[in-house]
DNA sequence: ATTACTACTAAACGAGTAC
DNA sequence: TGTACTCGTTTAGTAGTAA
């Protein structure tokens, strides 16, 4: 839906509704269009053609020019534009944001934590998913990517709540829903544990992901991290 | 500012903006961008460079990838149209509805009415012209253009207040600021008199319209209403 | 007046590739 | 890996014109 060249549509629904065509049916001839759109009055026509055919207006030829209406399809595409930019302008966090880092082997630890079923519960029930017993270990390279850690650090995250055994503390973990290779769901956590730096980060996910993504130590991986509304 | 042809640059900048291109520097490659565009890594790359020559986002190249973020410029194009949506979506009424009709002679009442004083007074405040006195007068002569004066008279309109002398009451009058085959600001007044019907408007404008515009009887007149906020 | 077809021109696209 | 050039291909745009 509104590929590619369907931009000059979405235009042109546009300006439609800006003579009124969203709320009434308006009749404009091809010609006036072309002024608006800064084309030639063939090209409006072909758009307003092109428009009818994907049900986004509703058009009546009449002597002196088109009688035009745009269909709930065409302002349903409108409101969705605008609720796009609403969201992107209103918004306090950017709605994604991108991490790359190398894979590397850790000490094992991540097993230990995800493992614990206070987590575990947890990471089911609030990211929606069953996290294999295991963590990738990421380390990134660029100062862009520590950056982009640190920022995220400061980003609204799904809470993790610590808890306590008999034998110590287990402190609260921040995760971020993320789609790792633009394949996986997945999620990022930050500060399961302390002794790792601010460019390491660590993704669980319902697979493994060393064999479902094929990788092995020094591979190169991109993580999207989602943030929340 | 944003012709015809820029806006794949608009929407690309909505594409770098759900990356949070519009907050922070983000590092995107080309590649990703143009998966993000439904278009080749060339294209992708083409339109960062259009959109860094005008000064739409600023863009340093990495061997990792483009950092990428929205210049105040581009930020200001996105939220150009997210209000103009917004106004659209939001608004009652249309911003603007065009009239035609054909010109033809009255009885001469319309000098009489607009030389009044007391209307005078009112138009110069509320319409920022002074009118020429007398009145254009056009027939109506399609359903459409019928049916879309009846709807113009739901609208909010300038509103002038009737009056009374000596000798009679001269009645509140409803104008609609207008621009007159594209080329005139004037307005359209409804109601001045109650003995023409709906077919007919009057239009006044500072100018004596027949010979500024060289209009005759029978003559076609584009009118294009602007309705209020 | 209009709309919109056909035939042509201009522009955008993307495969290959250099860096 | 990346970006971005050239250049042949595809697509969009328009002039002329019929209906």
């Amino acid at each position: 839906m509104s590929e590619k060249h369907e931009w000059r549509h979405i235009f042109t629904l546009l300006k439609l509704a800006e003579m009124g065509a969203h709320r009434r049916t308006a009749k404009i001839s091809t010609e006036y269009l072309a002024g608006k759109l800064g084309a030639s009055q063939q090209t409006a026509s072909r758009y307003l053609i092109e428009l009818d055919n994907g049900g986004l207006i509703k058009r009546t030829i009449t002597p002196e020019g088109c009688l035009i209406k745009i269909t709930d399809v065409g302002v349903r595409e409108l409101k969705k534009l605008h609720s796009t930019l609403r969201f992107l302008i209103e918004a306090e966090y950017p709605p994604s944001i991108t991490l790359e880092g190398l894979v590397f082997t850790g000490l094992g630890e991540g097993s230990y934590y995800i493992a614990k079923e206070q987590y575990r519960k947890q990471f089911i029930e609030r990211l929606g998913f069953e996290p294999y017993p295991g963590t990738l270990n990421l380390k990134l390279t660029t100062d862009y990517d520590v950056k982009t850690r640190s920022e995220l650090e400061a980003y609204p995250a799904v809470e993790i709540e610590g808890f306590k055994n008999e034998t110590r503390t287990f402190g609260p973990v921040k995760c971020y829903p993320a789609t790792i290779e633009n394949k996986v769901k997945g999620a990022v956590i930050l500060a399961l544990r302390s002794h790792y730096d601010a460019s390491v980060i660590e993704i669980i996910a319902p697979f493994f992901l060393r064999k479902h993504l094929k990788l092995k130590d020094g591979h190169k991986v991109k993580v999207e991290v989602l943030t929340l509304p």
